[in-house]
DNA sequence: TAGATTGTTAATCGATTAACAATC
DNA sequence: TAGATTGTTAATCGATTAACAATC
């Protein structure tokens, strides 16, 4: 089956829908239509309905979107309906807390390993998982497989374990590193930058203007 | 002088702007073309130009742009040319992560405090700060300047947690909560959402296409 | 059926890229 | 000056919103 390829915009909504969809669901809401979910999530019915179009009609003309079926399949969209083994490199406070985030196992992605280069951490467990010498890693990585390594260390290091992890086969980074990496095409790379983000909640204080001030959007009747 | 509304997206440049131009300060670079710097960073002149422009010309004909004037003026329209005091709310791994990274201080963002709601933790101290409890936190923000709120905590704590802090002055939100805040207008509130990150990083992996290609779809069978 | 709401096309809006005159 | 490169306008591209026919 032939896909157009789907815009970045897209995909970037798509796990805020998939939360929406699974807060809805736990509140025992069996059906949604794009009118509700747009009050609820702030972005136009028009929206919601054409990003969701993008992937196949998952509603039904008079009754809207049944909350369960709808995030099953955006469930799917984001790969959550299969599992994958992750690895962090670097076991400071970040990489800890992601090995410690427990929602993360049930979406399917798995820690299998935690790895760093001080000796100090060598054994220390975190949650059921021993911390590993890097020096380790590429017989770890020939051992097991590995699909996304989680970068939580400092940049001068970022590039070259992302480069010794890519050559042993895995295909994702989740980079962490205030770093951008450059790595060949058909490695993912996803990159968290703390510290834009921070640099943007900056900005947004020092260059704060009403927004009440510019005229609101008509709603869709 | 008024100042035009600025895209989100341009903002949301600013800040990768900002580190490369720091990179380059480092490396003793001392000027740049809009064209030399599109190689480096992935984005065309065009763009570079357009951003900037969009405050003001930082460059010059025929020579282009000084980098350490160019930096220099990011990081004051980044609103780094000031300091912020911010407190950490939830010192689990994440927040203690937060608390532990040296370079938001040399940007201006000093961490006061820190609270969590463990007694366990209370007068623990991450690096010269003492974990102090929630409940004194009323008082606290009565006795200190406190500009900004990071969450570091279960998304059931973090409306509670957003509400108090914003009716006791803190003006910016920095949300790592896997919730959305509704927050009255004047509050900035910048959300850092791992597992939207991930779940990105995951559909990537799903829908890996060559990008060096323009049609054909990956076979799978 | 009648009412509701999707799926989808068309219109609008905004952001990116191209082009080039201004000017260092 | 001649060459280089910005600042800025115009053209293009893409994403969002509006509208409505299809249909449950």
């Amino acid at each position: 089956m032939e896909r157009k390829t789907i815009s970045r915009a897209v995909i970037k909504r798509l796990p805020r829908y998939y939360r929406y969809l699974g807060d809805l669901l736990e509140s025992g809401v069996e059906r949604i239509s794009s009118n509700e979910l747009s009050d609820k999530m702030q972005v136009t019915a028009s929206q919601i309905r054409q990003d969701l179009n993008n992937f196949g009609g998952f509603g039904q003309q008079g009754y809207g979107y049944n909350v369960q079926h709808l995030h099953t399949e955006i469930g799917k969209i984001l790969g959550l309906d299969r599992t994958y083994n992750m690895i962090i490199l670097g076991a400071g406070n970040l990489g800890q807390a992601l090995a410690n985030y427990s929602k993360f196992a049930r979406w399917g992605f798995k820690v299998i390993g935690i790895f760093d280069v001080d000796p100090e951490l060598d054994g220390t467990m975190v949650r059921d998982i021993p911390i590993r010498m890097v020096s380790e890693l590429p017989r770890y990585l020939k051992e097991n497989d590995v699909q996304i390594a989680a970068l939580t260390l400092p940049r001068n290091q970022a590039k070259a374990m992302a480069e010794l992890v890519t050559a042993n086969g895995v295909k994702a980074i989740w980079n962490f590193a205030h770093t951008d990496l450059k790595l060949p095409e058909d490695v993912i790379v996803e990159s968290v930058h703390l510290s834009d983000s921070l640099m943007q909640l900056s900005y947004n204080m020092s260059n704060y203007k009403d927004k009440t001030q510019k005229k609101s959007r008509t709603k869709e009747k």
